[in-house]
DNA sequence: TGTACATCAGTGAACGCGCGTTCACTGATGTAC
DNA sequence: TGTACATCAGTGAACGCGCGTTCACTGATGTAC
């Protein structure tokens, strides 16, 4: 039954927003095709008139995700404030796609490790703007440094089976953000 | 044929020591049971009177890997320039097992999650000690916020199929983490 | 504008491969005497 | 200490399942007239 070109457009858009939440919350080896078709509503002999293959639809996956870098309100203190809260540690699915996915992705095709460059750098200039310093070498540093910190310890967070561990480190490393941030680097 | 005693044990340890090195590089998917006998020196029938199952290896091998964590030399930012270098980035399967294998570890057993959640623990207690500071609470904050940077950053440092990304990601982390050090924080 | 036909997006069965796991067997180790 | 037997670590073939991928088919869409 062949649909209309609105239709293939949208059910592309269905399967890529599918895919995306789903590697994030399971991973890309925890995610079938047919687990990706089923939850964009379609079945699974469909996929391959969309993609070329599962890397394909990884690749895809991740270039139209990071697309969607959404632009930073407020400094970067208040963007860390939010990016290390406790809804953002629960949310796997909806969450930063570095964190779920980028170390996942080293091993993958060289176009899913593309994609996820290409969104980290644009991220990182967003952040640069946002950055405190007095230079543009000092904002650099504290956008590249303060980041550096919120991945590192979102994934902590999450991985951390105890809940006590997984808060202190949220909160103290928000504080360190915010406390390197007032004092004006080097 | 039966072996002795000591070989069962020294087995069992080369099949822990492989599969450590083996899951760092590519990740526990990435890795089959008959790679990890091979890669000892066994055949892959013989797993099973070692380990109930490849979770249950996993597990056995975050722990066994976590146990040897290693003293710290030095304060904190001379610990980080090590650990934010170009051959520990290009190391996947000796290097860091939480930066390796912390964001996909989240998806398995409580038995691996909670090896590493241990793990993650001793270490931070250590890098407390090796961290600036006062009082304990900004030694304890020092610490975290470091090495949550320093995981974020060798992760994206990985990540980047840009070698000037990658290692300006190391480099302005390495940079921050002593910045702050020195500013003695709040 | 209406009709007839060609196109092709999606369906669902089927294929083949890899991998986790099991099992009958082997032969060296460990032990009872 | 030496011998006979029981134990059991490791071997390699086999099993079964899940998953990526293919394919013949369907029927609605798009188009030529």
């Amino acid at each position: 039954m062949r649909v209309s070109r609105e239709q293939v457009a949208e059910n592309r858009r269905k399967i890529l927003d599918a895919a995306s939440r789903l590697f994030r919350e399971r991973g890309y080896g925890g995610v079938s095709v047919a687990d990706v078709m089923e939850a964009a509503g379609l079945t699974h002999g469909g996929f391959y008139g969309h993609f070329k293959s599962k890397d394909d639809l990884i690749a895809q996956t991740l270039a139209h995700t990071m697309a969607s870098g959404a632009a930073i309100e407020g400094d970067l203190a208040r963007y860390a404030a939010r990016y290390l809260s406790a809804s953002h540690r629960d949310d796997l699915g909806g969450g930063c796609p570095t964190a779920a996915l980028g170390a996942e992705t080293v091993r993958h095709a060289p176009e899913a490790r593309h994609a996820l460059t290409e969104g980290l750098r644009a991220h990182l200039a967003r952040l640069t703007d946002a950055a405190p310093g007095k230079t543009a070498a000092e904002k650099r540093r504290a956008a590249i440094g303060s980041w550096s910190a919120m991945v590192g310890a979102l994934i902590m967070a999450r991985l951390s089976d105890d809940p006590a561990l997984s808060d202190e480190l949220l909160a103290q490393t928000r504080a360190w953000i915010a406390a390197k941030d007032g004092s004006r680097g080097a």
